[in-house]
Order: structure tokens, then sequence, then C-alpha cells
DNA sequence: AAAGCGGGGCA
DNA sequence: TGCCCAGCTTT
């Protein structure tokens, strides 16, 4: 146990860490062009910070790549159909993201002719963006002085300090440590600093603390372990739901989709017909809530995982001829188009598991 | 304050 | 297999 106080971590010293070792990203604005006075544009910051949010970086940079080039400016966005937007977002995840963030386009054109409030406070009010996004678009855009706190930063500034309070009901805490961290000279980049450091040495275990910046004045480091940070409140064991999902195929190869509500999990985005998912099986879970009488066959079965349960779904297919089958508020798509409909993961897995060809790179488990 | 809301990569 | 990720909205 060290009883001298170690020195306080100077933002200096992580932004002279960042001008060697920042990554290059392709929303990103780099150390040097900012000297010479490249701005960010607010439209590209916007775009990709909505979907880093509970995102890997390496997930967002191809749709990052095709958003930018479908849809070039907010404006372009703002005039965009909905059904496009949702259809590029498949497969990225927590999809009331890609309606807010139309919604969020429409705001910028009708609110504030087509530019992005230039205030945190401004920018909070608009759709999909909370405190943090404000704070992010705000610090790397305009170069304010906002406090810019995720995931990284919790689990950096928690462990500089060593704060024993648990998430989330610590965040006052580390907001208050990283008041006193951030400068007012270079918040744009520090907030970026923050988070490189966070997502390459500070990472949630075996971090690399031979490497880091602050090692010197990390009071975790020094007086217990840093994977011991951040303390985490515990979290509930995750459910089992059970169903059954149906595939129907016509002798045209096509397959009977329909849409989803505008609202709640998987919102607007596109399935197969499926029954209810409960928590154990019943009678409204089987082969008799087809969508229409046919000869289905069992084709597997596929197992998916959300954020708050597991879902496991049985698989049928039937082979019909559509003249004879009623898609009640459902529409037949060819095989060829699936790849450009707007199905989310776990409807990509039950469609492969009954029409094995359909999605190559789809894993049933 | 707590719950709902995806998907993938990693040790 | 569990944990985490540039969180926001609704209740």
């Amino acid at each position: 146990m060290k009883l001298s106080p170690l020195p306080h971590p100077d933002a200096s010293e992580l932004l002279g860490w960042y001008d060697r070792h920042h990554r290059e990203l392709p929303w990103r604005v780099s150390p040097v062009m900012r000297r010479n006075g490249k701005v960010a544009d607010p439209y590209h910051i916007w775009m990709s910070e909505v979907m880093l949010q509970q995102t890997t970086v390496q997930a967002v940079k191809a749709y990052f790549e095709k958003f930018l080039s479908l849809w070039p400016t907010v404006g372009d966005l703002a005039s965009a159909d909905t059904e496009d937007v949702m259809k590029a977002w498949a497969g990225l995840g927590y999809y009331a993201r890609a309606r807010n963030l139309k919604k969020c386009a429409e705001a910028v054109v009708a609110l504030h002719d087509g530019a992005f409030p230039q205030t945190v406070e401004g920018l909070r009010r608009l759709p999909g963006i909370g405190d943090y996004t404000s704070a992010a678009i705000a610090a790397i855009a305009y170069d304010i002085r906002a406090l810019v706190m995720d995931g990284n930063v919790e689990r950096v500034v928690s462990r500089l300090f060593s704060v024993r309070e648990a998430l989330p009901g610590a965040k006052p805490i580390l907001k208050a440590y990283l008041e006193t961290l951030t400068p007012a000279e270079r918040p744009g980049d520090f907030a970026q600093a923050m988070m490189d450091l966070g997502a390459t040495i500070c990472t949630p275990r075996r971090p690399a603390c031979s490497l880091c910046p602050w090692r010197e004045s990390c009071v975790a480091l020094h007086q217990d372990d840093p994977e011991n940070f951040p303390v985490k409140e515990a979290k509930k064991e995750k459910p089992v739901r059970q169903g059954a999902a149906f595939v129907a195929v016509d002798e045209g190869q096509r397959v009977l989709l329909r849409k989803r509500p505008d609202t709640g999990l998987l919102g607007a985005m596109t399935e197969v017909p499926t029954t209810g998912w409960t928590a154990s099986r019943d009678g409204e879970t089987g082969i008799n809530a087809a969508p229409f009488a046919g000869d289905w066959k069992p084709t597997g079965a596929i197992t998916h995982v959300f954020t708050h349960f597991e879902l496991r779904l049985s698989v049928y297919r039937a082979d019909v001829e559509s003249a004879g089958a009623k898609p009640n508020n459902g529409w037949w798509e060819p095989v060829a188009n699936l790849d450009g409909e707007a199905l989310p993961t776990v409807m990509k897995k039950a469609i492969a598991a009954a029409i094995p060809h359909a999605f190559q790179r789809i894993k049933r488990k």
C-alpha cells in the first residue's frame, strides 16, 4: 500500500499519447489535420456516434461507409424512404436507432434548416441523442468542452481513481472526476483520446498498463488491480423463450414475409411468420400456429440471444403454391432478394435453417 | 430507478 | 460461456 499521493492525471500526457497512437477511423479528423484547420463534419460525427451506441468500431465501419454512400448529406437522409433506411440498418441491431436516425435528420432539416445545432442542449433535444451523444458531437465536431462519458471513459476513470461505488450509481462520481481531467484546449481530441485509450490500452481484461500514458497516476494500478474496475451491479440471469418460425416457399422460390409492428422488439423490421415467444411451450408455440394449413415439415432449430432473453425457435418449412396460400398482411419475396430486405439476424438464421443456400454466412447458433 | 432493446467479438 | 461494446427511450 502506497501512502504518498500519486500525481493527478494531466490531459497533456494523454493528448501527447493520442498524437502518436490514435487510430485512423473513417469519420475521424486526425490531430494533424485538425491543427491544419480541418473541421469534422457534424453529419459524419452524428452518424458514427449513433451507430457506435453499444456497438463496436469494427461492426460500424462498413455501415458508416454504406450510409454515407447512400445518403451523403443530412438532407438526403431526411428525404429518404424510411423502409430503405431500415433495410440498410439490418444486422446492426437496436433498430430504434435507425427509426430515430431518420426522425433526427428530418428534425435537423425542418427545425434547423439542415444544420446541426452547435450546443449540447440543442443537440440533446433531437431524437436518439442522449447525454453521451450530445456531448460527443459537441466536443468532436465543434471542439466544445463537454463531458464525454461512455463505457470506455467509465472504465478509465474508475481505474484512475479506484472508484469503489458500483455502476450505474457511480456515474455522478465518475463525471465529477472527469470534470477534473477534461482540458479547455483540444477537448474534442481529448474525448477521442479517452475512448482510444479505453479501447486499446485500458481494456476490460488484461489492460496494457505498461504502455499507458497515465500509468504513474493510476490508483488502481498502484494500490489494487485495474481488472477489478469498474465495479458493476450484479445482473439478472437471462430467461429462455421458445416458439416456432414458419418458412413458406412457393413454386417461384419466393418466401412469405411480413412486417413487424413499428415499436418494440425488432420494431418495423421484416420477419417470417412466427408463433408468440413464450416462457414455456404451450398450444400456441407449436406447428398449429402456422400462417395457413399446409404440409409443414421440421427443418431444425435455431438459438438467438437478445439483450434480455434467449430465444429458441423450431423452424418449419412448407412448399406451397402461393395462389393457394393466404398471406394475410404478408408478401412473397424471391429468395434471391432476401439480402436486400430489412431482416434482423434472428430471421436470417431461421430462413437459413429452412433454406440452406439462402444466406452463406449465417450460423444457426 | 428500472426495464426494454441486437449483434458480434473476445478471453 | 460470459462479458463487453463511443447508450437511448419508455415506464
